[in-house]
RNA sequence: GGUCUGGUAGUUCAGUUUGGUUAGAAUGCCGGCCUGUCACGCCGGAGGUCGCGGGUUCGAGUCCCGUCCAGACCGCCA
């Protein structure tokens, strides 16, 4: 028998008890005359303790223990002459009397510990390693509670989970697609689903009417700390549903993991806001609302007083930040920095300081009078002690630059607290957007997406100004699900691929499978998809989805543990006939091949 | 496609600003001592292609050019 118990369970109530444990060792203090050893398993770490006096020959034997060995102990277990208060076993230890190493290991090339010593990279290439450390391991388990209740409380709403094909068609709007070759249709490619979303409304039509499906997505882009090539969905779909009833219920999905997850009580009624005002107020389509500061528009306020720049700029607005108004001239400097950022990439900021003593000190005193900027504290209503900073442009440059301007100050101050979650929802995107490079409207969410009824004449005056049935769920800053209620009838349908630029042909070719199916009897129906993995990370209180994932590809989309992607053998390219042509810079490394 | 940061002992980092003797620390590893440790302690030891290639120089971890790798971000992500 390999165990009897976890290291995480045996306490004091067990003490006098013959046990057997399996584990692999933490960490041996060899005390000379005694060996202290830790044994970890996923459960946790118990104590085993080996005594020259009782019997030497073991304890030489514990001594040579390395660390990441895989042994068993038995012995019995008892009270701690010493115990330790810090550690869940720490009142009890096995006075070990038979010891065996199931495995040796070679010494690990970082500690698994908390706080590791191991870089992002090593810890990669040994994530079976990585995986040991409780830190990771509770993320994964975090992860399976939250997959759990989803389950519950989706099933409990009477939603079923039907698997979809990973197989599929590729298509040319969105993402870029992973493709796969097919041998049996040579010259023809499936394309992995960058999310289901045509099964999900085929199963809609069939009559499921409540589907839901954590899911594997793919999309071929670049990578950032909350983008992975291959993600998780929570995927969903209703029939006969406007689109209150459905964010009401997929509110309650939230309220019920931040519940049962965090223990948290989330208000009913999550505030709604507008894309406009979004924009307008954060400078941002996905708000962190856990602080109160707003972007308000200064166009009138300061134009016309001989200001060059604020009279040729589009658009000029700032926010204010309370106690800030004794900024240094360095502080002052970090945060114009900060906007010039090419990543940002204003040309300067303007700040007013509201002094405590009720002075202003601006940086543009000399076109702004006392009574101008006055004007500028009534606006924001600034108290003495807050601070002004005001950035001029492009209206959607600016708006965004204020948008990172308000989170960094957020961030400076504090404001962000990762303890407190504040979740709303943001309603009415625009149903399309222009792309320039490509002269052609696309849509904002995705093609399938329904139009306000009322803003269906503006397909032929103002396009960009359609608002769609969309929505996304914003907690704490982070865009944790996005959905719509869909076209259900193939003229709007038509009527939306026409505007998206494809042609009556083009868009049968592509979704021709589904506009058939609308005539077939389609349910009014919507939906929406959460990232799961930001979902996980935002509860585990990080940043990067990568730890909230077993096995995470780097920012190049490699793995580095079984170094992948990686060549295929010319035989199997034969097979799908494959010919590379591969531009010269673009080595394959020696011996990648199959 | 672009911007920025980093790459020095098994590992995490200092040293690079201002080129100059034998490249340091901590931790890990190996050996020795130690009977209540739990970040055990003490003594000793081994361990380096300073990412790689080229250049400048009497001399390069340090300066220059190129390149690879990692991370963050912009573009991209319906």
């Amino acid at each position: 028998m390999y165990r009897t118990h976890t290291c995480g369970e045996l306490t004091m109530q067990h003490a006098g008890r013959e046990v057997v444990l399996s584990g692999w060792v933490q960490k041996s203090r060899d005390l000379g005359g005694m060996t202290f050893v830790d044994l970890r398993d996923r459960y946790g770490i118990t104590q085993l303790v080996f005594n020259m006096e009782t019997d030497a020959g073991l304890c030489r034997r514990a001594r040579k223990l390395g660390r990441e060995f895989v042994i068993r102990a038995a012995g019995r277990v008892s009270e701690r002459s010493n115990k330790n208060p810090q550690m869940p076993t720490g009142d009890i230890e096995i006075m070990v009397e038979s010891l065996e190493v199931l495995n040796p290991s070679r010494v690990p090339p970082f500690t698994i510990e908390t706080r590791t010593d191991g870089g992002d990279d090593l810890r990669m290439k040994y994530r079976y390693l990585d995986l040991r450390r409780q830190v990771v391991r509770k993320n994964l388990e975090l992860r399976h509670r939250m997959a759990m209740e989803i389950r519950n409380y989706m099933s409990g709403e009477g939603f079923i989970e039907v698997e979809t094909p990973v197989l599929i068609k590729s298509t040319p709007e969105g993402a870029r697609d992973f493709i796969v070759p097919s041998r049996m249709n040579p010259g023809q490619f499936y394309a992995l689903p960058q999310s289901p979303q045509t099964f999900k409304q085929l199963l809609m039509v069939a009559g499921f009417d409540r589907y839901f499906q954590i899911v594997k997505c793919f999309r071929d882009e670049d990578l950032r700390a909350d983008r992975q090539p291959e993600f998780t969905q929570i995927d969903c779909e209703m029939s006969f549903v406007e689109r209150d009833d459905l964010l009401e219920t997929f509110e309650g999905l939230t309220r019920h993991l931040f519940r049962t997850i965090k223990g948290v009580e989330v208000e009913r009624g999550f505030p709604r806001l507008s894309y406009a005002e979004a924009m307008e107020k954060y400078g941002t389509d996905k708000p962190d609302l856990r602080f109160g500061i707003r972007i308000s528009p200064m166009n009138e306020l300061v134009k016309g007083k001989g200001f060059r720049v604020f009279d040729s700029v589009e658009y000029t607005g700032g926010i204010c930040v309370t106690g800030c108004g004794e900024y240094s001239r360095r502080q002052l400097d970090e945060l114009t920095a900060f906007v010039q950022r090419p990543q940002i990439g204003m040309k300067g900021m303007v700040y007013l300081k509201y002094g405590a003593d009720g002075s202003l000190k601006s940086s543009v005193d000399k076109f702004y009078d006392e009574k101008a900027l006055g004007q500028w504290v009534s606006l924001f209503e600034a108290k003495p002690g807050d601070l002004i900073l005001v950035l001029a442009g492009d209206r959607e440059l600016t708006l965004k630059a204020l948008g990172e301007l308000r989170l960094e100050m957020g961030k400076r101050l504090g404001l962000r607290d990762p303890g407190q979650f504040k979740p709303l929802w943001v309603v009415d995107f625009p149903l399309l957007e222009w792309d320039g490079e490509t002269k052609r409207y696309h849509a904002m969410h995705h093609p399938f997406t329904s139009p306000h009824e009322e803003d269906i004449p503006l397909f032929r005056t103002d396009p960009g100004k359609v608002r769609a049935k969309a929505y996304d769920l914003v907690i704490n800053g982070v865009e944790i699900g996005g959905g719509s209620i869909r076209i259900h009838d193939e003229e709007l349908q038509k009527l939306m691929f026409r505007n998206l630029g494809l042609t009556d042909e083009e868009a049968r070719r592509q979704f021709g499978f589904l506009m058939e199916a609308f005539r077939y009897g389609a349910p009014p129906h919507g939906g929406i998809a959460f990232g799961f993995d930001r979902w996980v990370a935002l509860f585990a209180g990080i940043e990067s989805i990568r730890d909230v994932i077993a096995f995470p590809k780097n920012n190049a989309g490699r793995d580095v543990m079984i170094d992948s992607p990686s060549a295929v053998s010319p035989g199997q390219l034969e097979e799908l006939f494959l010919k590379l042509d591969l531009p010269e810079d673009s080595r394959i490394p020696e011996g990648d091949e199959g």
